[in-house]
DNA sequence: TTTAATTGAGGACAAATGTCCTTTATAACA
DNA sequence: TGTTATAAAGGACATTTGTCCTCAATTAAA
């Protein structure tokens, strides 16, 4: 859901404060911006220092679906570095947002270089398969109820920090899906 | 669907030529063996050398959810490796099967000194967030049919290779609904 | 303020999918 | 060769979810 990673965060800023020269960007983008757009060539690897974006894939159906909320110390741009190939998903601020930029070549020079850097992107790369697995997988066998219930549960403020078709495009729902539930949901809690 | 990483495999086969002290022991398994059982400790990194394997997260709800085939080259147990955590699925084989396995340790040693290595295992993890995501969007606004017949048009055998049940739990269906579309299909092809 | 644009709610009906069961086919085994 | 498992096919009905609308509430713009 909101995903974040703040010893990569951390470990960056350190990166940061060493480098003298000045390959490591800081960089802001305003609410609603498309910081890496779908089928593009993606040059740099970026970090999210404060904000929140949303990370989705739009469909020849007209439809978007999110595949993760990237909040602080989160990173996107790193799989086109090493697929090579064009971004599969657009990253769009859902707040204001400041964020780190790495070019490619410095990238892959951190990776070469420096072990503990490695250490966490392949850490940071897992991490991503194993919660997007058990993510679809709880989604594909419990009811729409249990889902939302279970992302309620994790980010009590979700309904406050982020806009209904949002939420719904998450969880592949339409927002009348979506509605219904919570009315549901409404009732039984009152 | 069914993932293959030949790459990977060719270089795991050269490494082991070269490995005095067979820390990559190659392994036999018979059909409908599990491999890794899910919520277990993880030891090994596997590397797929012949046969078909699924990988599946089974629900409290009972229902197996398959998130992918694995075929030759196809690498598991290196998440865990990284994350540290417990395995996250099982990995039960489909057919008769022989793979690789390297210990932890071994692992972990070629991924610090054996930069080819290293990078192989990053593109193999990259390309992994890569497929499930294109998959899981793709999935979530098709519909079944559509669904289907892009699997279908990948493995056109797939009927032949792989029960039922198995693709209906990758599918995230039941094995009624896939038979229901199948049907509609065939009077539809005939 | 008024007007337009965006977001949120929800009714009514249609379509898709699941549940439960029964039947047949096929493979494995004593 | 008969007997028991296992996989496949599909009927009937219930439930879930989507589609298409309409209307209200909120925010942004004129």
């Amino acid at each position: 859901m909101i995903r974040e990673n703040k010893a990569f965060l951390e470990y960056i800023i350190k990166l940061k404060g060493q480098d003298s020269t000045h390959t490591i960007i800081e960089q802001e983008a305003s609410k609603g911006e498309k910081i890496i757009t779908q089928r593009t060539v993606v040059f740099h690897v970026s970090i999210v220092k404060e904000g929140l974006a949303k990370c989705y894939l739009t469909e020849d159906t007209g439809n978007d679906f999110i595949q993760e909320f990237f909040g602080a110390g989160e990173v996107f741009g790193e799989l086109e570095i090493f697929t090579g190939e064009l971004s599969f998903c657009t990253i769009e601020t859902l707040t204001p947002m400041t964020y780190y930029k790495i070019p490619k070549k410095a990238f892959l020079a951190l990776i070469q270089n420096d072990a503990k850097f490695n250490s966490l992107v392949l850490k940071l790369m897992a991490s991503k398969i194993r919660y997007t697995a058990l993510r679809h997988s709880y989604n594909q066998s419990h009811s729409l109820e249990a889902n939302l219930k279970r992302v309620l549960n994790e980010f009590p403020d979700l309904l406050h920090e982020i806009p209904k078709n949002d939420i719904a495009n998450y969880l592949g729902i339409t927002t009348r899906s979506l509605n219904r539930v919570l009315k549901a949901r409404n009732e039984f809690l009152s």
